[in-house]
DNA sequence: TATAAATATATCGCACACGATTTAATTACA
DNA sequence: TGTAATTAAATCGTGTGCGATATATTTATA
């Protein structure tokens, strides 16, 4: 009764597979709720990090959100063709590009606040379940992190 | 002390996130392994379940990692061109197309066993912790695929 | 048994995601 | 102070992923 057997090759076996399937199954929710605001999924975290806080540098965003500049630069002119962000050189160090929200894109978060209510319907977990699983991936995430560079 | 405040648009606060950032923690992980066996690792998703059972159409493969066919048709093709697998049209129903596993495909299962024990090595987390994960996360996407169709 | 409906892949367009490399600007330091 | 090292974005190539659509085959049904 016990799925987890020995066999090092079961898909079953494979937390990365969990992680992988479940985040598919988020990302196949979240596309028609950010349909309606025009978003893709990873544009949405974007727009949360600067809902969260305005003004940030590229760099700080993708530390944020763990991604490299090869794909936030396009998003993010995604972004500003949509009208919802302004990139700027930082006038005080010109290696830094700024990210700042226009009006528009501070007006969006009004329609973005019941989209985790919706995901959270859908999930089905309880409290508790949600917040372990927060935890339990953080630390995961931590470490793989943490031993990423010495490899 | 307590990360999971009310704010329903904290970044800290979406369960998604920590899918999405652990998604991507991990492929990170996965990378430099496979590239020893020129795998990427959706293909080696591909190459477990094949290697679990032998002879599958393309929709059953899909049915276990959750791809469509706009995924695996190129993904399966570029394993073919690779020398892993063969796709042939079943003769007794034209629709369907079987992979099967060539010899050197059968044969970089020894090359692959040690994947998942390095992997769970960097992971560093106690066996209840994953089962535990996997089972979580099992439940959640369970959840989520069941909530996709009626929305 | 024609024709409609369903099924299995394939194709196309778009948007990530990353590693490797490039360019430009800043900082370190000999 | 001038050159090297570092840093921040951007660019490029490859490979997912998906929705929408197309094509071919099989099944259902009028």
């Amino acid at each position: 009764m016990d799925n987890h057997d020995n066999n090092p090759l079961r898909l079953e076996n494979f937390l990365c597979f969990s992680v992988y399937a479940a985040s598919h199954a988020f990302n196949r929710i979240y596309k028609p709720l950010l349909d309606a605001l025009e978003l893709t999924y990873p544009q949405y975290l974007v727009m949360v990090t600067l809902w969260e806080q305005d003004d940030q540098p590229v760099r700080s965003i993708g530390e944020k959100l763990f991604l490299e500049s090869s794909t936030l630069t396009p998003l993010l002119k995604r972004l500003e063709a949509a009208g919802l962000v302004k990139r700027t050189r930082d006038p005080k160090d010109e290696r830094s590009v700024r990210i700042t929200l226009t009006a528009a894109g501070r007006e969006l978060r009004q329609k973005a606040l019941d989209v985790p209510r919706c995901v959270g319907e859908v999930a089905e977990l309880d409290l508790s379940t949600i917040k372990r699983l927060i935890d339990d991936l953080g630390q995961l995430r931590d470490n793989l992190e943490a031993n990423a560079s010495r490899k």
